[in-house]
DNA sequence: CAGCGTTGCACAATCGATTGCGCAATTCAA
DNA sequence: TTGAATTGCGCAATCGATTGTGCAACGCTG
């Protein structure tokens, strides 16, 4: 405690103690052994730094070091419960690191992103986590990241040579399909989310590939929506239902695309699955309780966001490694939003109680 | 571009320019008329740093100016809606003003709350914005910020002259309560979150004073739960079920906890608001489509978010007003979760089509 | 007691940007 | 032609920590 002049610093607990900087930042940094520090100074110097709550200067270390300890992670839109979770999970791995995250929502702007990438760079984290926008315009603001070591998630950019992690979304979306393919519905439609974006067009392309290959239709005119947001899945919905011929069953390519889907219908007077059978993607919190529990395709987001830390770390260690792409297996969880048009119109297993009845 | 060796720095771009990083640095800041640098030189300045792509290096400057323009937010769960959203709107908000946000989350936890606030402090972020864990413990190390401006958000600590904004909590409660003693009930149990924290605490608070003022139960053993995770509201729920004496309404404190009372409610078979009435915190995109939709007490996030960052920045400023403490309006959204136990039977307004019959 | 090795720590340069002060060069007036 | 005023920019210290090198003081041996 003593005199506290100013904040207190390394130099000042030297000065105090008589001693050299040098000889303090050697010992507080586990050096002692090293530089042959006396047993009698490091314990002064350990006592005088604990009690006088010393927090050495992160910036000058930095600075003197040239890395950080910290990393940046560009995530679309932080209040998307999928990327929330993600965040959650890489912030903790991190902290178990001794890294500190600087996070930064990209608002699925690629001019936001580039903003974004910007700050990422003049903050001189160590390493990246990025969730791409995708768009040509990204990739270039990507280069100016330089030789800083970044791992994409969740979205690859093919043209770009970088490691990614991201789930397997072609499968994921086939086996959606597979699944209301099993249960007689025929017309189905896919409200999706950004296009450009890898994990969209390969979840379209997922949804596509398993239509064709039954020989059912999988034209644009099936695909409908733009934009991972609530109000978006909504609007895509809503025309949907307008529809002449209306599909029977939707694959909504993100969690806020299902519950928007699921407003919409809700709107309409109508209901799921009796009107409209529906499956969504990332399992969260609320889909085993809203109306109906959502059948869904589920990713593994806390090994997402583990392994993508772990990869970077490697890079920043020094590992370059090839750029390798891993790819997480999907599953699909049963619950009761997709109506089994085989055999009539038996309700679905899980038959709750009906509202209204004591 | 010319010859790059090593990072583009401030210094090299003066090198290869023949003139001193004094002017390249007066002339990047914008001071070139107050330090009379020739119209001339100034242009070939930005235009090498341009074509360089030049970007300062933040933590020089940090380290030289004393400030670093980053804040640090500090939450208790980045996974849990509401923090979410308010980290997105505070990160959006800072973004504006030309600062960064470091996050942390602490887990609910004094001991990862203290390190956090540690983290902070040798990052050296220019202030603050903390939801506080709210023990004694944290408390103590939250005197370790030192003359940091700090601002708490939708919890604040009684004993610290520190400003803060939190939405109405007493009020909400209360609210919810009123709104189901209206409608006949009169055992009304509460799920609370985290004990001890001042967001908690005041809406059972409010819960109690206003069964209190109609004269109706509110012991301790209507208050159940601790912590605010989805398993923790279903396990309190569970509880609740299982009493020979089963309450008619619950408050849920949280909209995680609604949501586990929901979950546990749908396990044992029964159905809200048949069996048991529930009203919420925080409305959520999920809110309106669980089953049955959910009638809660909104709090304005945006506005909370919005509100600590400018009174933050206030803060830093200079502007050491006295520690202002803002309160923001909640209301309450009716939808359908709320019997009405007066006029019998009959189901709730938006009764939609029983799922079944297309 | 001289000489050598060891122990224990300080000096000073460095990371990159900022800024008060001051010096040279130019312009203008007398 | 000289002195003063102005223009245009560099010098060097500074922020705080790190680290290679160097220099005393000490103990030991012969």
């Amino acid at each position: 405690m003593l005199d506290a002049h100013g904040p207190p610093s390394l130099k000042s607990l030297a000065a105090a103690l008589g001693l050299s900087a040098a000889t303090v930042s050697r010992v507080l940094s586990g050096q002692a052994e090293r530089y042959r520090i006396s047993r009698a100074t490091r314990d002064r110097i350990l006592a005088q730094a604990a009690s006088s709550g010393l927090v050495v200067n992160h910036l000058a270390r930095s600075l003197r070091l040239q890395r950080t300890l910290s990393i940046g992670l560009v995530i679309p839109d932080i209040s998307n419960p999928f990327f929330a979770m993600l965040a959650r999970e890489v912030e903790r791995s991190a902290r178990r690191h001794g890294y500190s995250v600087l996070i930064a929502d990209s608002e699925e702007d690629p001019a936001v992103e580039a903003q974004a990438l910007a700050l990422m760079q003049q903050r001189h984290v160590d390493g990246l986590i990025l969730a791409p926008v995708g768009t040509p315009a990204a990739v270039a603001s990507l280069s100016a990241l330089g030789a800083r070591p970044c791992v994409l998630i969740d979205r690859l950019l093919p043209e770009l040579a970088l490691p990614a992690i991201t789930s397997d979304h072609r499968a994921g979306a086939a086996l959606a399909v597979a699944h209301l393919i099993e249960r007689g519905h025929t017309r189905i439609a896919c409200v999706q989310g950004s296009p450009g974006t890898f994990a969209n067009d390969e979840r379209v392309a997922g949804w596509r590939g398993a239509l064709s290959e039954a020989r059912l239709p999988a034209g644009p005119e099936l695909v409908v929506g733009g934009g991972y947001s609530i109000d978006a899945g909504r609007r895509a919905a809503r025309a949907l239902l307008q529809r002449a011929e209306r599909p029977t069953a939707v694959v909504a390519l993100g969690n806020l695309l299902a519950l928007g889907v699921l407003q919409a219908v809700h709107e309409a007077r109508l209901a799921v699955p009796a009107d409209l059978s529906l499956i969504g993607f990332d399992d969260q919190p609320w889909a085993s309780v809203v109306d109906p529990p959502l059948t869904l395709i589920e990713q593994p987001i806390e090994q997402l966001g583990r392994e993508a830390l772990a990869l970077l770390l490697e890079r920043i260690g020094g590992d370059a490694a090839p750029a390798a792409r891993r790819t997480l297996p999907v599953r699909l969880i049963e619950r009761a939003s997709v109506r089994d048009l085989r055999s009539g119109d038996r309700p679905l297993p899980p038959a709750r109680s009906p509202q209204g009845t004591p």
